[in-house]
DNA sequence: TCCTAGACTAGACTTAGTCTAAAAGAAGAT
DNA sequence: ATCTTCTTTTAGACTAAGTCTAGTCTAGGA
């Protein structure tokens, strides 16, 4: 937990008690959440918070570079408050749980010049898939 | 281009006038069409097509492996008929151009054991980002 | 020829997310 | 304190992508 509050307070963004609600929802748990279930949980906690809000706060967090946008599975967008500690993603495809996972080596020393199409090459995201282990159990 | 079409009558899928343009668009070209893209295309050819046509045979195709499904952007997603050479992708972040590209060894090998919580770990797929030529040169 | 399973279709529906216009709230100037 | 202005929040309309349904069509087997 980086505490994302800090680091955004730090950015001089106004903290509206909407913003913090949803930061601190984000950053409280460690896992994976979707714009509704940051809704949901706010919701419990500021009833008349409205979803726009939610979507606005999350689009304003990630173009600040504090909370990293995740499309693991083509459905509905995650937000990772974890920008600090570079790290990919391991996904179950029987359930669907989702670990941090961290690589040896940089994975950009994987695609050589002459696969870069004259790229100026800035980040990779890597998906790595799976079976947890009780999803490998039952089958 | 390897010949969908010859791939998916070697599985004894039945082969509908329907089947085959769509199959023969996301062949022709070796781009990642979106669904509605391939609709375009395939109405040009067959213009009584329907759109749940389109969709329910692209899924069928994903289902026999014949066909990757890609969730580059978390927008709409992408149709790579391109299954029989491993590779990745690397997608200008100003124009959305996508590229395939292939790594130096096997990506699997990046992720060592102690970071696999116990999952059997089946696929990895890559997604780099940048700028192409084009776009940083404009910017 | 008739039957049947599979394939096709139009359009309703769902989900995820964006947009709009108005109201509310914060901050600066007087 | 009051006025002004800028930012944020809100409800709900709207859009985009995809799924589902119920009826129709069609090819191949008995
Ligand atoms: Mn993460
Ligand atoms: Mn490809
Ligand atoms: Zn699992
Ligand atoms: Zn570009």
């Amino acid at each position: 937990m980086s505490d994302l509050v800090t680091r955004l307070r730090q950015r001089s963004w106004r903290m509206t008690p909407q913003r913090r609600v949803i930061a601190e929802t984000l950053d409280g748990a460690h896992v994976h959440y979707t714009a509704d279930e940051i809704l949901e949980r706010a919701a419990g906690r500021m009833p008349e918070i409205s979803r726009a809000t939610v979507y606005n706060t999350l689009n304003e967090m990630v173009a600040l570079g504090e909370v990293l946008e995740l499309n693991l599975d083509g459905r509905s967008k995650r937000y990772d408050p974890n920008v600090e500690h570079e790290h990919h993603h391991l996904i179950c495809e029987g359930c669907g749980a989702t670990k941090d996972v961290h690589t040896v080596g940089n994975p950009m020393d994987w695609l050589p010049g002459d696969e870069r199409h004259g790229f100026a090459v800035t980040r990779a995201s890597i998906t790595f898939r799976g079976l947890c282990r009780e999803c490998a159990a039952a089958s």
